[in-house]
DNA sequence: CCATTGATCGTCT
DNA sequence: GACGATCAATGGT
């Protein structure tokens, strides 16, 4: 798909498989998307970080489409999304899962439990740990290419190789097939079903 | 392969 | 004060 902001601006869903196949990039480390999120905005999306309205968390994800939101997990771990839909709605797509195609021997360094080259950058967090991303990514604009953080296009996926499921670990809209990924590739992440913790 | 568990802290109620 | 858009280590099948 063509990176524009006017694309970016698109429907989450249809932005979200698009995604796939581009590469996320750092002048060191290039991942090519294997696996994507479609998180919808203000009221319609109640797993959404931004369902509620915007807070000082989530405020970037109102702003324009092709800025990164990066928010901190479980106390230890960064994900990254990038907006899109149109300004203010809020929607973003969490970017789950890629393979390294650049910078491999910097990734494996800042990776070192991942025991091959496919767990590298496989999950959300363990993505922006091989592209060294932290809090100082959130707001970065992905298609301006001065950034130090950057989308960049590439051949769109055969048709057909773009299989769909339930979000990964989320236990609001958990039958919401909103999560994409190429199939037959190694680095997408292994399905795990939300657990919603059981009552006393 | 699968299931379970501890780590660890920002965010929002 | 409870709860995560997670991960790695461990132990069983």
């Amino acid at each position: 798909m063509r990176l524009t902001r006017t694309l970016l601006s698109g429907p989450v869903l249809e932005v979200a498989q698009g995604l796939l196949g581009c590469l996320i990039e750092t002048d060191e480390v290039a991942v090519r998307l294997t696996e994507v999120e479609g998180y919808a905005g203000l009221g319609l999306d109640p797993a959404s970080h931004a369902h509620r309205g915007p807070t000082p968390r989530t405020r970037v994800m109102f702003g324009p489409a092709g800025h990164a939101y990066v928010y901190f997990s479980y106390g230890m771990h960064w994900c990254l999304n990038v907006v899109t839909g149109p300004e203010g709605q809020a929607a973003a797509v969490l970017l789950r899962a890629g393979e390294v195609v650049r910078g491999l021997e910097l990734a494996r360094h800042r990776r070192p439990a991942a025991r091959s080259d496919v767990d590298l950058a496989r999950g959300p967090a363990r993505l922006c740990a091989a592209l060294g991303i932290d809090a100082t990514s959130s707001g970065v604009d992905l298609i301006d290419s001065t950034s130090p953080l950057r989308l960049a296009a590439s051949a769109p996926p055969r048709a057909g190789l773009v299989s769909s499921g339930p979000r990964v670990g989320v236990t609001e809209a958990a039958d919401r097939p909103w999560r994409f990924w190429l199939d037959g590739e190694p680095s997408v992440s292994r399905y795990r079903a939300s657990v919603r913790r059981a009552p006393e």
